[in-house]
DNA sequence: CAATGTGTTCAATTTGTATTGAATTGTGAA
DNA sequence: TTCACAATTCAATACAAATTGAACACATTG
């Protein structure tokens, strides 16, 4: 085993240092326990293995992905407060950095994605009370009450979030 | 708006009380979050929504799936305990129920999910270790502190899980 | 034993998701 | 306003995952 790229394809992400694979293959794991693409677990990985800042462009070069994918990569980590977007004075270039820090991932995480998943969830909850209190619905016996039981898994868990904000002292 | 089944192909759940679509999807729904294929995601519904105990075949008829695709999803569900299977005197069918206990399901959770992925981050940490410990790995400036900060974010996890675990009475 | 009823497997297919890259938009400089 | 460069968009494509269904294995019955 060796580190030298395989023959075929010319592979663009021969520069990469061995370290640095190993930290983009760790993230690209981690984020497929949450369903990312690759693609974001790439860019997150080289921002977080190098810890300082990279343009869209180095990106492109360094992980041979497209811009596309890079740019929609970067708006996602962005939404969720996984990266911070900089700039340098006369650059119109934007540039990219890792958050590292856990508490304000998690936070952004908790906050964007937790929280309005809980309040669809709820607004679900409600029609389905409504549609089986209506007699038509062909709502099958004691299903009501098992959905009073789903109501208060939810209320468990939403009570849960600040438990856990506070231990990580979010 | 109707309940009316729509033309083109026959649908095979035109079977299904508005009740129990309308539950289905929730879970379907809740499902995709932590993606499940769709089809696991209906078995539990129904399994839910009847609260009694359905064969496999009642699963291809009442929700048009194939056999494989119901077989397959009980075996997850199965996996991770949120169906129970159970016999009838003198039948050969397996009958299945749905486990509607949070307790319950989130054990299986935290034990066969959570636990065996924290196992499985923990041994590509210690690989990365001792790549960057490694002159030659090209390990960029600082990466060996940003590794260890990995490492609290790991421990730190670890320790809320039997947080949770109490909180809900596991 | 053959016939029947049951659940499982897995290659082929369908469906869904991610990625690409050319076209487009936006922005600052001259 | 035009030019030059950077980022975004999105239709086409490539890729991955879920679903199907026919073949299979296994157990029970007559």
């Amino acid at each position: 085993m060796s580190f030298v790229a395989q023959a075929g394809r010319p592979n663009p992400r021969a520069s990469l240092a061995p370290a640095e694979r190993e930290v983009i293959e760790f993230f690209v794991n981690l984020g497929r326990y949450v369903s990312l693409p690759r693609s974001v677990g790439e860019i997150y990985g080289i921002l977080f293995a190098r810890g300082e800042k990279l343009t869209l462009d180095d990106l492109v070069t360094r992980l041979g992905m497209s811009k596309g994918s890079a740019s929609q990569g970067l708006r996602m980590l962005r939404g969720v407060g996984a990266v911070r977007i900089s700039h340098l004075p006369g650059d119109r270039k934007d540039y990219y950095e890792a958050e590292a820090e856990l508490p304000h991932l998690l936070r952004g995480f908790l906050r964007d994605q937790l929280a309005s998943k809980l309040d669809h969830a709820d607004r679900r909850l409600d029609r389905l009370r409504t549609i089986i209190d209506d007699p038509s619905s062909g709502a099958p016996d004691g299903l009501s009450g098992r959905v009073e039981l789903l109501r208060s898994w939810q209320s468990k868990i939403r009570r849960i979030v600040p438990l856990v904000s506070t231990f990580l002292k979010i």
